[in-house]
DNA sequence: TTATGTGCAAATTTTTTGCAGATGG
DNA sequence: CCATCTGCAAAAAATTTGCACATAA
């Protein structure tokens, strides 16, 4: 019974088994993970858990304000807590190596942004793009 | 006959009607597009277009380097032209209202990640998602 | 002529939805 | 008991693919 279960339960919500899996899932990571993994690792400990259900459960924990969506590299979608420390990846577009990126690097840009244009962006919604630099380096011999 | 369509033909790629039509609603286009949008414009003035050949088409522009794909808010993948000249957006969530972002605000950023880390981001592959000054203020009246 | 390009329909993938039955409180 | 949840299967939406036919060169 984690944070997350005891949440939902004082707001009212009722506590299932499969709820319960997917909660413990969503709390286990420490990043992003997509709709699919999370359903591989809730169906390896509850056989009966349906993708739908997942989708359901997701969809109610963002509502609450419990957990975001994130767009990764060719329209993946993640998910991640909304109480761990945001935080934004650098994804190489060749090796899909993900580095993490030190936010006080965005905040200058994020201030900028809210100055001349009243807009508060949300960095986090999205990573960042690109290319490491070992592949910036050129491939590798093979 | 664009740019885009010589562009091809000199690489020995055949000119067809079709290729001819999406190149030019490409070129017709100054920020991005969506398949979907792409396939109307085209449709309207060539009915017997079919989507996949829009899908076929703007991968092979793609590998040829004359066009790129970016992902905006909720997964849509859109196509702009790759010798414009590169520009972001700032897209409202609440409001999805677009504005055009100065790149010279992202510059830093995009400097210093690569002086940090070596990564060479590419920004305009995402669009950049938060809340507009008018959506910030509060839900109008109605 | 013949390799390349296209249409079409079916397959994929990801996500959503309707509904009937299961179950937590 | 009964409102909430879930499973299931079907529907959607976006994209890809196989294949036979069309056509540019």
């Amino acid at each position: 019974m984690g944070r997350l279960s005891d949440r939902l339960h004082i707001l009212g919500y009722r506590s299932t088994v499969q709820r319960d899996a997917i909660l413990e899932a969503v709390e286990a990571i420490d990043g992003h993970i997509s709709v699919d993994d999370l359903y591989r690792r809730v169906h390896d400990r509850f056989p009966q858990v349906n993708p739908s259900t997942i989708y359901r459960t997701m969809e109610l924990l963002e509502e609450l304000g419990l957990v975001q969506h994130a767009h990764f590299h060719d329209g993946v979608t993640k998910w991640h807590r909304a109480d761990v420390v945001p935080h934004q990846h650098l994804v190489c577009e060749r090796c899909r190596s993900e580095t993490d990126l030190d936010l006080t690097l965005v905040d200058p840009m994020t201030r900028v942004i809210r100055e001349r244009y009243g807009f508060e962006a949300n960095l986090t919604h999205f990573v960042i793009v690109g290319l490491c630099q070992t592949c910036r380096e050129g491939p590798p011999a093979a």
